[in-house]
DNA sequence: AAGGCGGGGAC
DNA sequence: GTCCCAGCCTT
Protein backbone atom coordinates (compact mmCIF):
# COMPACT_ATOMS: atom_id res chain seq x y z
CA UNK A 1 0.00 0.00 0.00
CA UNK A 2 1.35 3.15 -1.22
CA UNK A 3 1.78 6.71 0.90
CA UNK A 4 -1.26 8.17 -0.35
CA UNK A 5 -3.55 5.33 -0.01
CA UNK A 6 -2.96 4.95 3.54
CA UNK A 7 -3.65 8.26 4.12
CA UNK A 8 -7.26 8.30 2.57
CA UNK A 9 -7.42 4.75 4.51
CA UNK A 10 -6.94 6.44 7.29
CA UNK A 11 -8.99 9.43 6.77
CA UNK A 12 -11.86 7.04 5.38
CA UNK A 13 -11.93 4.98 8.51
CA UNK A 14 -12.23 7.65 11.12
CA UNK A 15 -14.75 9.25 9.32
CA UNK A 16 -16.80 6.10 8.82
CA UNK A 17 -15.95 5.44 12.63
CA UNK A 18 -17.42 9.21 13.98
CA UNK A 19 -20.77 8.44 12.33
CA UNK A 20 -20.89 4.94 12.87
CA UNK A 21 -19.28 3.84 16.08
CA UNK A 22 -21.33 1.56 18.10
CA UNK A 23 -22.70 3.38 21.61
CA UNK A 24 -20.88 0.62 23.98
CA UNK A 25 -20.42 0.90 28.31
CA UNK A 26 -16.87 1.00 28.36
CA UNK A 27 -16.53 3.91 25.77
CA UNK A 28 -17.98 6.75 27.30
CA UNK A 29 -15.15 6.77 30.51
CA UNK A 30 -11.88 5.27 28.57
CA UNK A 31 -10.31 5.30 31.76
CA UNK A 32 -7.00 2.78 31.93
CA UNK A 33 -9.08 0.33 34.68
CA UNK A 34 -12.20 0.47 32.42
CA UNK A 35 -10.05 -0.55 29.33
CA UNK A 36 -8.32 -3.15 30.85
CA UNK A 37 -11.20 -4.86 32.15
CA UNK A 38 -13.28 -4.52 28.94
CA UNK A 39 -10.35 -5.63 26.55
CA UNK A 40 -9.72 -9.22 28.70
CA UNK A 41 -13.45 -9.84 28.86
CA UNK A 42 -13.76 -9.21 25.15
CA UNK A 43 -11.15 -11.64 24.27
CA UNK A 44 -12.68 -14.15 21.97
CA UNK A 45 -15.94 -12.62 23.44
CA UNK A 46 -18.66 -11.19 21.61
CA UNK A 47 -19.62 -7.67 22.36
CA UNK A 48 -23.17 -8.34 22.99
CA UNK A 49 -22.04 -11.02 25.54
CA UNK A 50 -19.87 -8.72 27.80
CA UNK A 51 -22.40 -5.93 28.30
CA UNK A 52 -23.74 -7.01 31.02
CA UNK A 53 -20.90 -8.25 32.80
CA UNK A 54 -18.77 -5.26 32.09
CA UNK A 55 -21.57 -3.29 33.59
CA UNK A 56 -22.08 -5.53 36.84
CA UNK A 57 -17.90 -5.68 37.35
CA UNK A 58 -17.19 -2.36 37.60
CA UNK A 59 -20.13 -1.76 39.62
CA UNK A 60 -18.89 -4.90 41.99
CA UNK A 61 -15.14 -4.51 41.82
CA UNK A 62 -14.48 -0.36 40.91
CA UNK A 63 -10.80 -0.15 41.77
CA UNK A 64 -7.54 -1.92 40.62
CA UNK A 65 -7.13 -2.30 44.95
CA UNK A 66 -10.31 -4.15 45.23
CA UNK A 67 -9.45 -6.31 42.23
CA UNK A 68 -6.17 -7.22 43.91
CA UNK A 69 -8.41 -8.05 47.09
CA UNK A 70 -11.31 -9.93 46.08
CA UNK A 71 -11.76 -13.54 46.83
CA UNK A 72 -10.94 -16.11 44.13
CA UNK A 73 -15.42 -17.42 44.55
CA UNK A 74 -16.33 -13.83 44.55
CA UNK A 75 -14.61 -13.34 41.39
CA UNK A 76 -15.31 -16.41 39.85
CA UNK A 77 -18.81 -15.26 40.97
CA UNK A 78 -18.57 -12.80 38.32
CA UNK A 79 -17.26 -14.53 35.57
CA UNK A 80 -19.76 -17.31 36.03
CA UNK A 81 -20.97 -17.93 32.08
CA UNK A 82 -18.51 -15.71 30.45
CA UNK A 83 -15.84 -18.99 29.66
CA UNK A 84 -11.88 -19.37 29.64
CA UNK A 85 -11.86 -18.43 33.42
CA UNK A 86 -8.10 -18.46 33.54
CA UNK A 87 -8.46 -14.74 32.30
CA UNK A 88 -10.50 -13.81 35.82
CA UNK A 89 -7.48 -15.66 38.08
CA UNK A 90 -5.46 -13.71 35.75
CA UNK A 91 -6.88 -10.27 35.92
CA UNK A 92 -6.94 -10.77 40.40
CA UNK A 93 -2.86 -11.99 39.82
CA UNK A 94 -2.26 -8.59 37.30
CA UNK A 95 -3.86 -6.25 39.75
CA UNK A 96 -1.35 -7.42 42.45
CA UNK A 97 1.27 -6.92 40.51
CA UNK A 98 0.04 -3.59 39.42
CA UNK A 99 0.27 -2.74 43.00
CA UNK A 100 2.73 -3.83 43.77
CA UNK A 101 5.40 -3.03 40.44
CA UNK A 102 4.03 -0.04 39.34
CA UNK A 103 2.38 1.79 42.21
CA UNK A 104 -1.07 1.37 41.82
CA UNK A 105 -1.00 2.89 38.02
CA UNK A 106 -1.99 0.63 34.77
CA UNK A 107 1.29 1.01 32.94
CA UNK A 108 1.24 2.54 29.28
CA UNK A 109 4.13 1.14 27.52
CA UNK A 110 3.63 -2.33 25.69
CA UNK A 111 6.34 -3.81 27.44
CA UNK A 112 5.39 -3.42 30.98
CA UNK A 113 1.12 -4.09 29.85
CA UNK A 114 2.92 -7.13 28.25
CA UNK A 115 4.85 -8.29 31.55
CA UNK A 116 0.83 -8.61 33.13
CA UNK A 117 -0.68 -11.93 33.03
CA UNK A 118 -3.49 -12.27 30.54
CA UNK A 119 -1.95 -9.59 28.18
CA UNK A 120 -0.41 -10.42 25.69
CA UNK A 121 0.45 -8.76 21.78
CA UNK A 122 -3.52 -7.88 20.84
CA UNK A 123 -4.47 -6.48 24.38
CA UNK A 124 -0.87 -4.36 25.42
CA UNK A 125 -1.68 -2.49 22.00
CA UNK A 126 -5.31 -1.84 22.94
CA UNK A 127 -5.20 -1.01 26.24
CA UNK A 128 -1.96 1.58 25.57
CA UNK A 129 -4.16 2.73 21.90
CA UNK A 130 -7.31 3.13 23.62
CA UNK A 131 -6.18 4.43 27.20
CA UNK A 132 -3.70 6.00 26.71
CA UNK A 133 -3.20 7.17 23.12
CA UNK A 134 -0.03 5.22 22.27
CA UNK A 135 0.44 4.42 18.73
CA UNK A 136 0.59 0.88 18.95
CA UNK A 137 -1.19 -1.31 16.42
CA UNK A 138 -4.03 -3.85 18.27
CA UNK A 139 -4.12 -6.84 15.97
CA UNK A 140 -7.31 -9.07 16.41
CA UNK A 141 -9.17 -11.31 14.43
CA UNK A 142 -11.39 -8.47 13.13
CA UNK A 143 -8.55 -6.72 12.24
CA UNK A 144 -6.70 -10.09 10.61
CA UNK A 145 -9.77 -10.27 8.20
CA UNK A 146 -10.34 -6.77 7.20
CA UNK A 147 -6.89 -6.42 6.39
CA UNK A 148 -6.58 -9.94 4.52
CA UNK A 149 -9.03 -8.30 2.53
CA UNK A 150 -7.71 -4.93 2.05
CA UNK A 151 -4.63 -6.51 0.75
CA UNK A 152 -5.67 -9.42 -1.17
CA UNK A 153 -3.89 -11.90 1.19
CA UNK A 154 -3.92 -15.56 0.56
CA UNK A 155 -1.36 -16.65 3.11
CA UNK A 156 -2.82 -18.52 6.52
CA UNK A 157 -4.00 -15.78 8.48
CA UNK A 158 -2.81 -17.97 12.17
CA UNK A 159 0.62 -18.41 10.87
CA UNK A 160 2.69 -15.98 12.51
CA UNK A 161 4.57 -14.78 9.44
CA UNK A 162 1.10 -13.48 7.65
CA UNK A 163 0.55 -12.07 11.56
CA UNK A 164 3.43 -10.59 11.44
CA UNK A 165 2.50 -8.37 7.87
CA UNK A 166 -0.87 -7.27 8.41
CA UNK A 167 1.05 -5.94 12.24
CA UNK A 168 3.87 -4.09 9.96
CA UNK A 169 1.30 -2.80 7.39
CA UNK A 170 -0.97 -1.78 10.51
CA UNK A 171 1.64 -0.32 12.37
CA UNK A 172 3.10 1.80 8.43
CA UNK A 173 -0.32 3.28 8.22
CA UNK A 174 -0.97 4.05 11.79
CA UNK A 175 0.40 7.64 11.71
CA UNK A 176 -2.76 9.19 13.12
CA UNK A 177 -3.07 11.27 16.37
CA UNK A 178 -6.26 9.58 17.61
CA UNK A 179 -4.35 5.74 17.62
CA UNK A 180 -6.86 3.96 19.86
CA UNK A 181 -10.07 5.57 17.65
CA UNK A 182 -8.09 4.05 14.39
CA UNK A 183 -7.85 0.76 16.02
CA UNK A 184 -11.50 0.48 17.46
CA UNK A 185 -12.46 1.43 14.10
CA UNK A 186 -10.94 -1.25 11.79
CA UNK A 187 -12.06 -3.62 14.40
CA UNK A 188 -15.65 -2.30 14.47
CA UNK A 189 -15.69 -2.15 10.49
CA UNK A 190 -14.86 -6.03 11.03
CA UNK A 191 -17.62 -6.81 13.28
CA UNK A 192 -20.06 -4.75 11.67
CA UNK A 193 -19.39 -4.26 7.91
CA UNK A 194 -16.12 -6.21 6.89
CA UNK A 195 -18.01 -9.76 8.68
CA UNK A 196 -16.48 -13.13 8.20
CA UNK A 197 -17.93 -16.18 6.63
CA UNK A 198 -18.01 -15.29 2.96
CA UNK A 199 -20.38 -12.32 3.76
CA UNK A 200 -18.84 -9.06 3.41
CA UNK A 201 -21.07 -6.05 2.97
CA UNK A 202 -19.26 -4.05 0.16
CA UNK A 203 -21.59 -2.33 -0.48
CA UNK A 204 -21.21 -0.07 2.83
CA UNK A 205 -17.94 -0.07 3.23
CA UNK A 206 -15.82 3.01 3.48
CA UNK A 207 -12.46 2.02 1.99
CA UNK A 208 -14.09 -0.14 -0.69
CA UNK A 209 -12.14 1.98 -3.45
CA UNK A 210 -9.01 1.01 -1.64
CA UNK A 211 -9.66 -2.72 -0.74
CA UNK A 212 -7.98 -5.18 -3.31
CA UNK A 213 -9.69 -7.73 -2.38
CA UNK A 214 -12.79 -6.16 -3.24
CA UNK A 215 -10.98 -4.82 -6.61
CA UNK A 216 -9.89 -8.67 -7.23
CA UNK A 217 -13.62 -9.82 -6.20
CA UNK A 218 -11.98 -12.26 -3.83
CA UNK A 219 -13.11 -10.67 -0.36
CA UNK A 220 -15.56 -12.99 0.19
CA UNK A 221 -13.28 -15.52 0.13
CA UNK A 222 -10.50 -14.16 2.50
CA UNK A 223 -9.32 -14.92 4.69
CA UNK A 224 -7.65 -18.31 4.19
CA UNK A 225 -7.99 -20.10 7.23
CA UNK A 226 -6.79 -23.68 8.05
CA UNK A 227 -9.36 -26.26 9.04
CA UNK A 228 -10.33 -27.13 12.57
CA UNK A 229 -9.56 -30.93 14.05
CA UNK A 230 -12.61 -32.84 15.09
CA UNK A 231 -13.40 -32.82 18.98
CA UNK A 232 -12.96 -35.33 21.42
CA UNK A 233 -15.68 -36.58 23.08
CA UNK A 234 -16.44 -37.54 26.39
CA UNK A 235 -19.16 -39.26 28.56
CA UNK A 236 -20.29 -38.49 32.13
CA UNK A 237 -22.53 -39.26 34.28
CA UNK A 238 -24.02 -36.19 36.33
CA UNK A 239 -25.63 -36.88 39.81
CA UNK A 240 -27.54 -34.31 41.53
CA UNK A 241 -28.01 -35.75 44.67
CA UNK A 242 -30.10 -34.05 47.20
CA UNK A 243 -30.50 -34.77 51.09
CA UNK A 244 -32.13 -32.91 53.87
CA UNK A 245 -33.05 -29.59 51.51
CA UNK A 246 -29.73 -29.67 50.17
CA UNK A 247 -27.58 -30.30 47.21
CA UNK A 248 -23.92 -32.30 47.05
CA UNK A 249 -21.40 -30.35 44.94
CA UNK A 250 -17.26 -30.57 44.43
CA UNK A 251 -14.94 -28.04 43.63
CA UNK A 252 -12.98 -28.67 40.27
CA UNK A 253 -8.47 -29.12 40.23
CA UNK A 254 -7.14 -26.10 40.25
CA UNK A 255 -5.69 -26.53 37.21
CA UNK A 256 -6.88 -27.55 33.60
CA UNK A 257 -10.68 -27.32 32.21
CA UNK A 258 -12.93 -25.56 34.49
CA UNK A 259 -10.41 -25.03 37.10
CA UNK A 260 -11.66 -24.51 40.32
CA UNK A 261 -14.93 -23.95 39.55
CA UNK A 262 -18.02 -25.77 41.40
CA UNK A 263 -19.28 -29.21 39.83
CA UNK A 264 -22.06 -31.53 40.51
CA UNK A 265 -20.36 -34.71 41.44
CA UNK A 266 -20.11 -37.03 38.07
CA UNK A 267 -17.81 -39.72 36.69
CA UNK A 268 -16.63 -40.72 33.57
CA UNK A 269 -18.65 -42.59 31.44
CA UNK A 270 -22.40 -43.95 31.32
CA UNK A 271 -22.93 -45.80 34.14
CA UNK A 272 -26.28 -47.94 34.34
CA UNK A 273 -29.02 -47.45 37.58
CA UNK A 274 -26.94 -50.13 39.16
CA UNK A 275 -23.56 -49.54 38.38
CA UNK A 276 -24.46 -46.01 39.91
CA UNK A 277 -26.00 -47.51 42.76
CA UNK A 278 -22.76 -48.51 43.51
CA UNK A 279 -21.01 -46.13 42.98
CA UNK A 280 -22.94 -43.76 45.58
CA UNK A 281 -22.47 -46.61 48.10
CA UNK A 282 -18.30 -45.89 47.69
CA UNK A 283 -19.45 -42.19 48.65
CA UNK A 284 -21.25 -43.40 51.85
CA UNK A 285 -24.70 -42.94 50.31
CA UNK A 286 -26.25 -46.67 51.19
CA UNK A 287 -30.62 -45.57 51.25
CA UNK A 288 -31.34 -43.57 48.49
CA UNK A 289 -34.29 -43.09 45.36
CA UNK A 290 -32.29 -42.66 42.28
CA UNK A 291 -34.44 -40.99 39.07
CA UNK A 292 -33.30 -40.78 35.38
CA UNK A 293 -32.93 -36.77 34.66
CA UNK A 294 -32.05 -37.62 31.43
CA UNK A 295 -29.33 -36.47 29.04
CA UNK A 296 -27.44 -33.16 27.64
CA UNK A 297 -24.41 -32.47 25.55
CA UNK A 298 -22.32 -29.47 25.66
CA UNK A 299 -20.05 -28.56 23.19
CA UNK A 300 -16.42 -26.72 24.27
CA UNK A 301 -14.08 -25.61 21.21
CA UNK A 302 -12.08 -28.41 21.43
CA UNK A 303 -14.33 -30.87 23.36
CA UNK A 304 -17.77 -32.74 23.52
CA UNK A 305 -19.24 -33.66 27.13
CA UNK A 306 -22.24 -36.26 26.54
CA UNK A 307 -24.12 -36.57 29.34
CA UNK A 308 -26.34 -37.98 31.21
CA UNK A 309 -27.68 -37.49 34.80
CA UNK A 310 -29.63 -38.90 37.75
CA UNK A 311 -31.17 -36.71 40.29
CA UNK A 312 -30.68 -39.09 43.70
CA UNK A 313 -32.91 -38.27 46.69
CA UNK A 314 -30.62 -39.45 50.22
CA UNK A 315 -32.65 -40.95 52.84
CA UNK A 316 -29.75 -41.92 55.12
CA UNK A 317 -25.97 -41.20 54.95
CA UNK A 318 -22.56 -43.08 56.22
CA UNK A 319 -20.27 -39.78 56.10
CA UNK A 320 -20.60 -36.81 53.99
CA UNK A 321 -17.18 -35.35 54.10
CA UNK A 322 -16.96 -36.07 50.01
CA UNK A 323 -19.02 -32.98 49.10
CA UNK A 324 -20.16 -29.22 50.03
CA UNK A 325 -24.05 -29.46 50.54
CA UNK A 326 -25.30 -25.86 50.19
CA UNK A 327 -29.22 -25.14 49.37
CA UNK A 328 -30.36 -24.25 46.39
CA UNK A 329 -29.71 -20.41 47.62
CA UNK A 330 -26.56 -20.68 48.46
CA UNK A 331 -25.36 -22.30 45.06
CA UNK A 332 -26.83 -19.44 43.58
CA UNK A 333 -25.49 -16.97 45.34
CA UNK A 334 -21.78 -17.94 46.38
CA UNK A 335 -21.10 -21.12 43.87
CA UNK A 336 -19.83 -21.03 40.33
CA UNK A 337 -21.12 -23.41 38.41
CA UNK A 338 -20.06 -23.57 34.49
CA UNK A 339 -22.60 -23.49 31.97
CA UNK A 340 -22.37 -27.49 31.05
CA UNK A 341 -24.03 -28.43 34.13
CA UNK A 342 -26.90 -26.20 33.53
CA UNK A 343 -29.29 -28.61 31.96
CA UNK A 344 -29.50 -30.21 35.73
CA UNK A 345 -28.92 -27.01 37.86
CA UNK A 346 -32.57 -26.02 36.36
CA UNK A 347 -34.01 -28.45 38.28
CA UNK A 348 -32.48 -26.70 41.59
CA UNK A 349 -33.10 -22.88 40.32
CA UNK A 350 -37.02 -23.82 39.86
CA UNK A 351 -37.06 -24.90 43.69
C1' DA B 1 3.96 -24.77 15.79
C1' DA B 2 0.22 -26.81 18.15
C1' DG B 3 -3.08 -27.56 21.60
C1' DG B 4 -5.81 -26.26 25.82
C1' DC B 5 -9.08 -23.21 27.30
C1' DG B 6 -16.02 -21.54 27.42
C1' DG B 7 -19.88 -20.22 25.72
C1' DG B 8 -22.97 -18.38 22.50
C1' DG B 9 -24.77 -16.16 18.17
C1' DA B 10 -25.48 -16.36 13.21
C1' DC B 11 -26.25 -19.15 9.37
C1' DG C 1 -24.21 -29.11 11.93
C1' DT C 2 -20.10 -24.99 11.00
C1' DC C 3 -17.70 -20.79 11.89
C1' DC C 4 -15.80 -17.52 14.85
C1' DC C 5 -15.73 -14.15 18.24
C1' DA C 6 -11.70 -6.95 20.58
C1' DG C 7 -6.55 -14.08 22.47
C1' DC C 8 -3.34 -15.90 25.96
C1' DC C 9 -0.55 -19.40 27.81
C1' DT C 10 2.02 -23.65 27.90
C1' DT C 11 4.61 -27.16 25.80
Amino acid sequence: MDLGSMKQFNIKLLEWYDCNARILPWRDDPSPYRVWISEIMLQQTRVDTVKPYFKRFMKAVPTIQELADISEDRLLKLWEGLGYYSRARNLKKAAAAIMQEFEGQIPSDIQSLKSLPGIGPYTSGAIASIAFGVKAPAIDGNVLRVMARITANKGDIASPRIKKEIEDLVSQILTVERAGDFNQALMELGATVCLPNGSPKCAECPVQALCKGHLQDIAAELPVKAKKKDRRIEQKTIFVIEYKGNIAIRQRANEGLLSSLWEFPNVEGHLSYEESKARLKEWGITSCEIMPMGTSKHIFTHLEWHMIGYFILVQSIQEYNNFIWATGEEIKKQYSIPTAFKAYSRLINDK
